[in-house]
RNA sequence: GGAGAGAUGGCUGAGUGGCCGAAAGCGGCACCCUGCUAAGGUGUUACACGGGCAACUGUGUCGAGGGUUCGAAUCCCUCUCUCUCCGCCA
């Protein structure tokens, strides 16, 4: 949720952050627009409910004292029947126009990052840094390295499609994976680990700012207001909601492993083979809670966790930032990892890490207390994959693979893959 | 899933229609006293939003939402959560 204070004190300099996403965020008819109408219209209406209820204060608190003494008061009685009907009418007034207004700030997308660039869609985004050699010669697609172990037919049977089933080293793989993540994360880059639920409530999904603008991506669970999660940043961002920190509290760093779930509402025919866009798919997410001021710094640092993984695991990738067309609802600055990829001869988006200012802390009201006896103000949030961990199977396969169909795979997974170094070459046909 | 009990400030806990934004205790903070420590004394201590340069002031908030009433922490309705017992279950 956008500052209030800066909406009616600065509007310009908001519309026109804003505007650098996409002018038809600030048109007419936008919820930009509707706010800034509608922010006038809930004051008045406040303050003329609010002078009516402070006189029907003052006279209820008067009848009580003279019913107390035993005097009259039936002229008070008879005066307040009639304010009392207007008094709520007023109110109820109010509170609606409070609510369209409120909606309707929902609705505003975070303000971008100075430091993001222009532009409209991802084909401006600005490539950072690379690391790493790609490999330039023929390798095929994964699901043709994986053979017979990634079973898509038998997800789609079970689920539907964009659903699969992993085998034998494959299942195993995609276990070690969130291990070794997750105890990187930990051992040293020094988060704390959490686990959390997969279903999320309507506030919490408010919270971090899928909801109420982005239900048509989200899983709903039939008969209960509540989803499946997207994230795991949605649960553990969520964590703080409500509360007050104090400022020795920040930073907070958690990671976490969840399954992800998504609609993958808009994307028919994208990626329709193999395992880069499923409903469901395995993450582990960095989350972190910091003061205000150090937020871009953090994001550096967190962008830094994540590439480590890559590093670690050998996988060579790229860095670029997010243009302000590209950037997402809440995120005031992003960046994404793109892994290469040989089998399709690109680099696909990995991880996403993202600033999001005070925007969530706002929205979720999670505060901290700068000063002692200081005013609670809204913690800066930010995320990123650590990473995505089907797509990090993915990675692994067509980087790994061997010309004689076997995938080689790096020193550090051995131990979690029980000593195993290699997966063998896909049998032809029939289960292995 | 069934039956019952409950939800009050940072915490414990009183409060069954007006004198209650809320007793008391604990905790926190400030000051005083004391050679140090400990003990003691006095005062103070919720949040949000609106108006005002400010002093200040108005409104709302006792799990959430609605209702009754001139007036609700208190009465009524709905919902959420917690606890106990029963059932079921990894």
């Amino acid at each position: 949720m956008i500052d209030r204070n800066a909406f009616r004190r600065q509007p310009d300099v908001l519309q026109a952050a804003l505007s650098r996403r996409n002018m038809a965020l600030v048109a007419e008819g936008s919820a930009w627009q509707r706010a800034l109408a509608l922010d006038v219209e809930q004051r008045r209406g406040k303050q003329q409910a609010e002078a009516l209820q402070a006189e029907r204060n003052r006279v209820s608190k008067l009848i009580g004292q003279k019913k107390r003494s035993g005097e009259d008061a039936s002229g008070e009685l008879a005066r307040m029947a009639e304010v009392g009907a207007e008094t709520t009418a007023l109110d109820h007034k109010a509170k609606a126009a409070e609510e369209a207004f409120t909606q309707a700030l929902l609705e505003i997308p975070n303000p971008l990052h100075d430091s993001v660039p222009d532009g409209d869609d991802e084909d401006a985004n600005v490539e950072l840094r690379r690391w790493g050699n790609p490999r330039a010669d023929a390798v095929p697609n994964h699901w043709d390295i994986g053979g017979d172990r990634l079973d898509f037919e038998a997800g789609a049977r079970l689920a539907g499609s964009r659903f699969s089933v992993l085998r034998g080293p494959m299942a195993r793989l995609e276990r070690a994976l969130m291990q070794l993540m997750l105890d990187l994360h930990v051992d040293r880059h020094g988060y704390e680990e959490v686990w959390v639920p997969a279903i999320a409530n309507r506030e919490t999904m408010m919270g971090t700012g899928q909801l109420p603008k982005f239900e048509a991506d989200l899983y709903r669970l039939a008969g209960e207001d509540a989803f499946l999660i997207p994230t795991a940043e949605v649960p553990v961002t969520n964590l703080y909601r409500g509360m007050v920190l104090e400022a020795a509290q920040l930073p907070i760093r958690h990671c976490a492993y969840t399954p992800c779930f998504r609609r993958e509402a808009g994307s028919a025919g994208k990626d329709v083979r193999g395992l880069i866009r499923q409903h469901q798919f395995d993450k582990v997410e960095l989350v972190q809670l910091v003061h205000p001021d150090t937020a871009h710094e953090a994001l550096e640092q967190l962008t830094g966790h994540a590439e480590a993984v890559l590093q670690t695991l050998e996988l060579p990738y790229r860095v670029v930032v997010l243009c302000a067309g590209d950037v997402g609802f809440s995120s005031e600055k992003t960046y994404d990892l793109e892994v290469w990829l040989p089998g399709q001869q690109c680099y696909r988006e990995i991880s996403s890490c993202s600033c999001f200012g005070q925007f969530q802390g706002r929205r979720a009201q999670i505060r901290f207390r700068d000063q002692p006896k200081g005013k609670p103000q809204a913690v800066a949030t930010l995320n990123g994959s650590g990473l995505a961990i089907g797509r990090t199977l993915v990675a692994l396969l067509e980087n790994g693979w061997q010309p004689d169909g076997s995938v080689r795979l790096p020193e550090v997974l051995h131990p979690y893959m029980g000593g195993m170094q290699m997966i063998p070459a896909a049998g032809k046909g029939g289960a292995s």
